[in-house]
This record gives structure tokens, sequence and C-alpha cells, in this order.
RNA sequence: CGGGGCGUAGCGUAGCCCGGUUAGCGCGCCAGAUUUGGGAUCUGGAGGUCGCAGGUUCGAAUCCUGCCGCCCCGACCA
């Protein structure tokens, strides 16, 4: 009873907070907007940048690290990107502090100690790296620069959650420097293709490729390509974005080189980044009123393994029957964590670890050890089988590959029945008010229609998906022509 | 930036309107015993600057003033 949650159909939002603080991913802090990542949220995000990080450098990437601050001179060069971002800032005025001559013991900003230039806190990276691109750059042999970096950023919001949303959070961002538009724009597709390529098989989480709306789009990019994911609740979560930025960054940084023909060109650009918001993503796809449930590929814990004993004289002959077991789980390359602590009893125990989502538990008593069996509980299903000790290894690899599959494909069920197509705009609103999920329908291009929508119903465009369906038809708000659907939702 | 809520032991809370024993309860914690196949039980114990600072009063968790912090809802945004 100590650690139960709200059910999701209580009350979404508290079910997302309650799991997030009680299956220890994350906890407030005394700073407004910020969160600390537990070490068991951090575990997690640890093995999604890993596989992220490996796909980052099968491609050609390198990392590399850029400054936290970026003076304001630099910051404003690229104008729409700035515009941007301009309203959520952190701003670096002072270097110093001193003792408060009025209140003994208390600090206060010294006011000698102004900066004759602001610093800004970094909400994304281009400014200081094309501003150093620049210097790096002289020639095509100097093309592609193919870099990454893991860092945190700072984005002032209003309204923070945990995870989704945050004042502070890690990402990486990815930015790109090529000779040519063609190369750039394939870029771009490529890293699109990589995220979803990671949230599809490491997170099972399905998702939409596409392209952003004009409103949509990232402040500088010529083009945002992103993957959008359905959370249970039936909105749409952005969980990357791609954009083939042009010439805008190397114009503003005058970023140019010579090509082959001794001719000067600007450099074309490219950014990708995907975040710890993609532990959100996680959490509200896949959870349920028990908890977390986590894909095996990436949960911190893939089998924990919990002995049940009467007396010490059990608890040691289940300890040697189980040592050669979690050194077979060891040689097959199982996260594993054998909780033998005699802090908690055994249903305590189930239901700790199916709050934090481990997707396999293996439970060995008495019983067990006389029929050389053990009982084996998948967290997805919550379903509980009883196995020979004989070849148990194999078998608990293949069911967690089992589970990672079927946490996809039940994902991906629930986004299938959640897709509708609608050709009216009534449609469209009774669709969104009773079901929410992505709605399919034609749009007539313009802006002040998609905002219109918005103004009516919240929903916006998510993405114009990537294969044109050639299905023309009119829009469902103006009723203009229009060439193809596009996806919209409520999003987070 | 608007609206609301909260701040009392590690966590969750009662008490506050209507000032007056030693600030109560549950969980957790510590010791011991019995237990252990779905969140154990009993016995004993420890643990509190009632967010901070002023003020009113014989007396303040409670009333007044100011401040600080966090959370939630909205607008904005990934």
């Amino acid at each position: 009873m100590a650690k139960e949650i709200t059910t999701r159909e209580t009350d979404y939002a508290k079910w997302y907070n309650d799991l997030v603080l009680k299956s220890e991913l994350a906890d407030y802090s005394a700073v407004r907007g910020c969160m600390v990542i537990k070490p068991y949220g951090f575990a997690l995000w640890e093995n999604m940048r890993d596989a992220l990080d490996k796909m980052f450098k099968d491609t050609g990437h390198v990392n590399a690290y850029f400054p936290l601050f970026v003076p304001k001179s630099l910051f404003e060069a690229e104008e729409k990107n700035a515009e941007g971002f301009a309203k959520e800032c952190a701003i670096v005025t002072h270097y110093r502090l001193k003792s408060d001559p009025d209140k003994p013991g208390k600090l206060m900003v010294d006011p000698d100690a102004k900066l004759e230039e602001e610093l800004i806190v970094r909400p994304t990276s281009e400014a200081i790296i094309w501003n150093t691109y620049k210097s790096w750059i002289q020639s095509y042999r100097d093309l592609p620069i193919l870099i990454n970096q893991w860092a945190n950023v700072v984005r002032w919001e209003m309204r923070t959650r945990l995870f989704l949303r945050t004042a502070e959070f890690l990402w990486q961002e990815g930015h790109t420097a090529h000779a040519t538009e063609q190369e750039a724009i394939e870029e771009t597709v490529k890293m699109m293709n990589v995220y979803a390529d990671f949230v599809e098989n490491w997170m099972a989480l399905p998702v939409l490729k596409g392209v952003k709306s004009e409103n949509e789009r990232f402040a500088g990019a010529v083009e945002t390509y992103c993957i959008e994911a359905l959370m249970q609740d039936g909105k749409a979560l952005q969980a990357g974005t791609s954009h083939f930025l042009g010439q805008n960054f190397a114009k503003a940084f005058d970023v140019t080189f010579t090509d082959r023909d001794n001719k000067l060109d600007h450099v074309w650009a490219t950014s990708w980044g995907v975040s710890t918001r993609l532990i959100g993503a996680l959490v509200m796809a896949h959870g349920d009123d028990d908890g977390l449930i986590l894909p095996p590929k990436i949960a911190p814990i893939q089998v924990v393994i919990v002995p049940i004993y009467k007396n010490d004289e059990q608890k040691s002959v289940i300890h040697s029957k189980v040592q050669p077991l979690l050194v077979g789980l060891k040689n097959a390359g199982i996260r594993y964590k054998y909780d033998d602590s005699d802090n908690a009893r055994p249903g305590w125990k189930f239901a700790e670890y199916e709050m934090k989502g481990v997707p396999v538990r293996i439970t060995i008593g008495a019983r067990d050890v006389e029929n050389n069996s053990v009982e084996v509980a998948r967290r997805d299903l919550k379903q509980k089988t009883v196995m020979s000790m004989d070849g148990l290894i194999p078998n608990i690899s293949a069911l967690l590959d089992e589970i990672q599959k079927s946490i996809f494909n039940k994902a991906l069920e629930f986004r299938k029945a959640m897709t509708t197509n609608v050709e009216t705009f009534d449609e469209f609103k009774t669709v969104l008010q009773e079901k929410g999920g992505f709605i399919s329908a034609h749009w007539d291009g313009f802006s002040g229609t998609e905002e219109k929508i918005k103004e009516l119903t919240k929903a916006t465009i998510r993405l114009i998906p990537l294969e044109d369906d050639g299905e023309s038809g009119k829009c469902i708000l103006t009723g203009k022509p229009s060439k193809r659907r596009v996806i919209f939702a409520v999003a987070y």
C-alpha cells in the first residue's frame, strides 16, 4: 500500500507524476522547474544514450563539446532562431557575489561585477557552434563536419512537467556542415530515420515520420523532419526532430567554403536532437496502473531474481542453486539483479520491481529447488509460468525478445486503433473530443488555417507524412482544395 | 504572466476558522520475537527550530504583516 499510484482513468496527469516519482526515475528539486534524475532514471538514460551514441558513431559522427554560455551578440546573429528562443532564455549578467553589508552571513550580487556582454545559457547550440565552424571551414575538403554533443540545455519554461518539460534538460544535438544542399537534406533524413529506428526498436514505441508545418517548424530551419509518438491518453508527443537548416546559419555566421571549382559558397547545415523527454514518452506510452513497463533492450535491470525462504538453511540452499543461474545470465549478457536482501518480504519486492518496470522476475523458493524449477513472471502481461532450471537462460533470453516485440506491438495496435480519418470539421471535433489520437485530415496548406483549427480545438498539425498518399480532397475547415492528408493531434 | 494549492519527524497527514495540557495519527526507521509463494504481525523505542522574519498577546502551529520555496491548472513552448 505504501507505493500505490493514481490510476490512469482517475487522473492521467497525476498517474504520470506519481509513476515518475515512485518508480524513482526522478524527483523534484529545490530549484523551480528543475528535476533530479535519480540513479534508476539515469541508468535508463545511460542505456538510451549508449544505444543512440553507437548509432551516431556508426553513421560517421563524432562527439565534441561546446560551451554552455553563448555571448548575446552571437546568439542573436541568426535572427529567426534567436527570436524563437528569446522568451525562454536564462541570462548571466554578473560574475561575482560579495558579502551583503546589510545582512550578515548573506551574499549579494556584486554590482561592480557586471559583465560587459551578457551570456545566454544555451537553449540550443547552433550559435556557438556555427561561430566555431567558421574558423574550421575553408574548403570543400574540410567538409562534411559531422559532430554530435551530449549536453544540458536551459529553456526557461512557464510551466514544467517531469521529463516532458523542465527548465534544464539533457539531450544530444547533432550539428553538421555540408558542401551541398542535397547532402545536407540526406543527412537530415538519415538522422530522422536513426531516431525512428531507435525509438521503435529500442524503446518499443512506434512513431510516425514526417515534416513539420511552417507553424511548428524549428526557428531558423528550412525544413523540420520529426517523429511523433502517441501516448495512452491520446495525445501526441514529439519524440525527435531533425532540421535542414539550409544556409541560414552559414549566412548569419559567414561560414563559406571554396568548392571544387574554386567558387565561394555558404555551407549547408543540419541539426538534430532528442532529449530526456523520451523518458517521459516511455513512461506514458507503456506504463500501467501498477507502474512502469520498460522494454528489455533499455531496462536498467532486465531480470530480477527474488528468493523465497523460511529460514537461513533454505536461504543458503537457494543461494547455491541460484549461483550458476547468475553466471549464466551474466554470460548471456543479461542485466540482472539478485535481490536476497532481508529488508523486504517477497510480496513487497514483487510490487516494487513491477513499479520499476523490470521486464522479467524469476522467483525461486523451496518448492522450486525440489522441482528443479523457477517461477518466471513477465511484467508486461503480468503472467506467471513455471520453467525448468535446465535450459533456463536461453528461455529467458527468448522471453526478453518476446517482451520487446510484444510491447511494441501493443503500442502499435493502440496507435492504429487511435488513428482516424475524417472528412469534415464536425467529424474532426467529435473524434478529437470523444476519442483523441491521431487524426488524418485534409488541410489547405495555409498557416492561418492551422492556427484557426488550433484556436478552435487545441489540435495542431503534428506532421505531414513523408509518403504522399496522393489523395486529394477538401480542407476540413475551409473547404479549399488539398493535395494530401496531414496528421493532426493535441500534443504535449 | 494570470488563477489555485501547499509548506507540521524521512514520507503522507490531523490540528489552524474559534490562540491555552507534553503537537496527534499512518507509513517508514531502530531493537527483539514470530514470520516469508503477492505490499507480515506483535511488543518496545527513537525521531519535531510546526517554511523564514517581524508583530499582537500573559501565552502563537493557530491571529496580523512581510518574505521565501515548491506543486497544480491555464496562456506560451520541445
